[in-house]
DNA sequence: TATACCATGTAACTTGTTACATGATTTG
DNA sequence: CAAATCATGTAACAAGTTACATGGTATA
């Protein structure tokens, strides 16, 4: 894995058009940002790097008196985003604060109720925030970066009736211990 | 957010019982590593933080020769545990080079059913580990791990079925084009 | 007796976030 | 004219991994 996961990123998206960082950075935090994000500090330092190897290059296109640089994918770029893509896929990682309470939840079993709510508040959250960008990932017409769109969106709506249903098992394990 | 995640996750393997930095790894590599890992490097470093903040105390129980010493929480530390329990979860993050692959496939669409292949196959790796630990986990009698862990597996169980539609739609794609 | 495991720890490194600095342009 | 947005960048920090060092014990 010599090309860093940001770096993957930003071929991926230069892939899709050229642009300047300031658009990468947009793009990802409407799009990959649900599985896959990345900062300033990450993308400008990188957008260097990427350059230095030569598999992007970068041409000063200011709007107006506004410096501004777009960055396009060079042959060995696209050879190296293309080589990425055949390797099979290493990485499958989850950071849930909400699954890591409910576990201990043991420590405090009146609340596992309070947790599961939580945990199903912030799917909704995330739901919400996927329709809304699906207009227009539907309008762009990449079938694979809609397809991923309604992983994300399936997800949710699995997380969330998941949630639901374990607050009925508490809720039914409660009355048992009430009778 | 002044408790770390990593302290946390050490407060609640002490909830469970006291134990030694060695047996909270692995019990986190046997359990919540599925959705929130900690190494060495950061276990040992932070068990001395808490311990010189007064949430956990440790003692010297050797076995043998081999020095070991093992935690348990304080008044505070269950408090702080009890506490951050109470608190909504903020954290729900998402690292999948797969679904990235899938995302940038326009790039070489041919390939598109190998990365959900390969997506599907890190699924599959994922629900065999977790159902190797289930016995153990459901013999251990917490009610509330147990939960996690049948949400890891239906998780699991749903994004093999999801890539293996989406296998088959590539598939009718190919052939509508064929024809 | 070699390998695996128990046990603790650190140093170097990589990764990633946050906050800040700078300055132009557009929009309400 | 203030606020939002476009645009680029860096420094300080936080988080996390990996590799290594040390040394005891159990097991094949």
């Amino acid at each position: 894995m010599e090309l860093s996961a940001t770096g993957r990123v930003i071929l991926g998206m230069l892939a899709i058009r050229p642009q300047s960082g300031y658009e990468i950075k947009s793009l990802v935090d409407d799009s990959t940002r649900f599985f896959w994000a990345a900062s300033y500090g990450q993308i400008y330092p990188e957008l260097h790097r990427l350059a230095d190897a030569g598999l992007i290059e970068g041409r000063s296109r200011p709007q107006g008196g506004r410096k501004r640089t777009v960055y396009r994918l060079t042959r060995g770029g696209r050879r190296e985003l293309r080589a990425w893509l055949e390797r099979p896929a290493e990485v499958l990682e989850l950071r849930d604060e909400g699954l890591l309470q409910l576990f201990f939840s043991g420590a405090r079993p009146e609340g596992a109720r309070d947790v599961l709510e939580g945990k199903r508040a912030l799917h909704v959250e995330k739901l919400e925030r996927l329709r809304e960008i699906e207009p227009a990932v539907k309008g762009a017409g990449d079938p694979f970066c809609h397809m991923v769109l309604r992983y994300g969106i399936a997800m949710s709506e699995f997380s969330i009736g998941w949630c639901e249903q374990a607050i009925d098992e508490l809720s039914e394990q409660e009355k048992r211990r009430a009778a």
